[in-house]
DNA sequence: CTGAAAGCGCTTACAG
DNA sequence: CTGAAAGCGCTTACAG
């Protein structure tokens, strides 16, 4: 490997010298120095001035799913602050594993700067010890239990679900099924608790073969909405706590010709990408997701620029029922219920 | 910071110890030693180890667009192997540009072991540096002009193409139009020149208002079918040569009312998550895509294992025909022709 | 098995 | 502006 005293003694210079034209800074042998670099083609060693400088100039994107569209737009949001603040973004998987998370953060933790994180589980301990390590860190998407510490991005979940639950509600459903998601997550248990206290207030009850717990995967979807139609008495509307499970609903009931919405109402928590052009284009609870990348990068970068660690920012976006047309009121005698407080909004 | 020389004081031995008992090697103290590091909260420092070891035991993985499905499964595949290999993965995105390329590249040099790249184009020159700077590299998706030194794994692009422009013509189709991608990568260029080729020998001219130059981005392929369809003659059958132009196309023809197939015919190259609940289902080029990650990770992990070397290892996967009901006959007189050769295939 | 010591390739006060 | 020198936190022959 060429390393910066092989420039050095080609340029005629010492290897401070090189280091300081690399870095920018105005050197009597610029023109010399830099023939040499090109010469040898020479690449600085990116672990050597880490080890000495402690600056990394690059920061980690940690997510549970990169082939989840949501978490792929985030991605592109925080990429775009980061390239433009001049750093390096390194994305990684857990794949909605804390054991694979906390593999991953460790090997991290002095390579990057900070880190944008959305943990696997509410109860993940590693995300301490990276801030303990020195390393700002940002929730996007997910928190922890007692993570008011940490900067985060969030949206309300709750809301978001309680929206879902009024639309049905109003339509006249009183068998509604909820596919949840991990009941240990953030997003899981808010949509969960939500949608159960709209119900709730509205005196209706979900029984549990009603309630069926997912995991955010496309397979569960599909599972969860078989095990629904094979009910002795099915519902009438699913709602479904992600864009996955939806995608998975959607090809179950497709599967077992199941026809939307006149024999099932179907109401999903994130936009799909090609939810318009399905037939018939599906409603569902949208929300930011480039916007909440931006956020927390912005977040993630000023800290990092902070002294002194400052009170912890916590952003909650809003999300919007997009009302399309996978939602009608059930089949037979029930009629259309009067809804307190419910707005249709629509794209 | 705590370093290795905080966890040997407290437990009293040497640094050396230490560090053999973080690499699992066996040792007297063993127990106080790991009373020691927990203590104190210590975290290895990776790059510490790289500087002295040379080993990273990570891998990078370089991709024009994580938001893209294709790539995103690809990842998917890659890491799966990383993981059971016991390399971490580290995804970069370089958004379709050569320059961004190049900076993640050079920034990448030291910190991983090697690197699976889809180039943003077949002329970068920055892959060979980093193979030159010790640096193995497979590529996946797409090549180099010159890249036969490479290992590689890619599709056949060409055959794929002529698929397509085999299927349009046996249904009847004269006028027909394609979205390519750019004609600088490896798939863009190849899929252009199969389809050409293919009508060619089919006696079929494709004038060059027919010939759109998309960007392999869904606003190029909603422009551009835009654009086909303010023809004063318009084409009857459009193929689109990846999924994210597909979905472009299939917006704007539902934004237009133009419907599938009787008004026109649709064939992407590229298989969607939700092609087969679109109304009408979208026929398709498909293609291996987890796999090629899986074996592209292979491959760079036998290549970073082996001492010299070898010759370039070149994969070649087959496209498969996935005909769905998004093409018929042209409208108008023009009826059925026979073409040699062509069989259909289906799911 | 253990420890002292050298060194991985840089950066950065320090003195000139 | 320049160079000599120390040191970032580890690993690893080497001698015991």
């Amino acid at each position: 490997m060429t390393t910066m005293y092989d420039v050095a003694r080609l340029a005629g210079v010492s290897p401070a010298t090189v280091s300081r034209h690399l870095r920018g800074q105005p050197v009597r042998d610029a023109e010399r120095v830099q023939r040499a670099i090109d010469e040898l083609g020479y690449f600085p060693n990116a672990v050597a001035r880490t080890l000495k400088s402690g600056v990394t100039q690059t920061v980690g994107i940690v997510v549970p799913d990169v082939t989840n569209p949501f978490f792929a737009s985030l991605v592109k949001g925080a990429e775009s602050i980061a390239r433009e603040q001049g750093y390096t973004l390194l994305l990684c998987n857990t794949d909605e594993s804390s054991e694979r998370e906390e593999a991953l953060l460790a090997d991290l933790i002095r390579r990057v700067d900070g880190v944008i994180l959305a943990p696997a589980t509410e109860q993940d301990e590693t995300p301490l010890h990276v801030r303990q390590a020195g390393v700002p860190v940002v929730f996007v998407d997910r928190s922890l239990v007692h993570g008011d510490q940490f900067d985060s991005v969030l949206v309300d979940n709750q809301g978001g679900a309680r929206q879902a639950a009024r639309h049905l509600v109003s339509l006249g459903h009183q068998r509604i099924a909820m596919i949840s998601g991990p009941l240990n997550t953030t997003p899981g248990r808010g949509r969960y608790e939500g949608f159960l206290a709209e119900l709730t207030e509205h005196s209706i009850e979900l029984p549990d073969e009603y309630l069926r717990a997912g995991d955010f995967r496309e397979s569960s979807g599909h599972q969860e909405t078989l095990r629904l139609l094979a009910l002795p008495e099915p519902p009438t509307a699913i709602f479904t706590a992600n864009n996955l499970m939806t995608i998975g609903a959607l090809k179950a009931l497709h599967d077992m010709r199941v026809r939307l919405p006149e024999q099932m109402s179907l109401i999903g928590f994130d936009d799909l990408e090609l939810a318009p052009l399905l037939s018939p284009p599906v409603t569902v609870i949208d929300r930011p997701t480039v916007e909440q990348g931006v956020l927390a990068m912005r977040l993630l970068i000023s800290k990092m620029r902070e002294d002194s660690p400052g009170t912890p920012r916590h952003i909650e976006l809003e999300t919007r029922l997009c009302v399309r047309e996978s939602c009608a009121p059930p089949p037979g005698p029930t009629g259309r219920r009067e809804v307190k407080g419910h707005r249709g909004a629509s794209r």
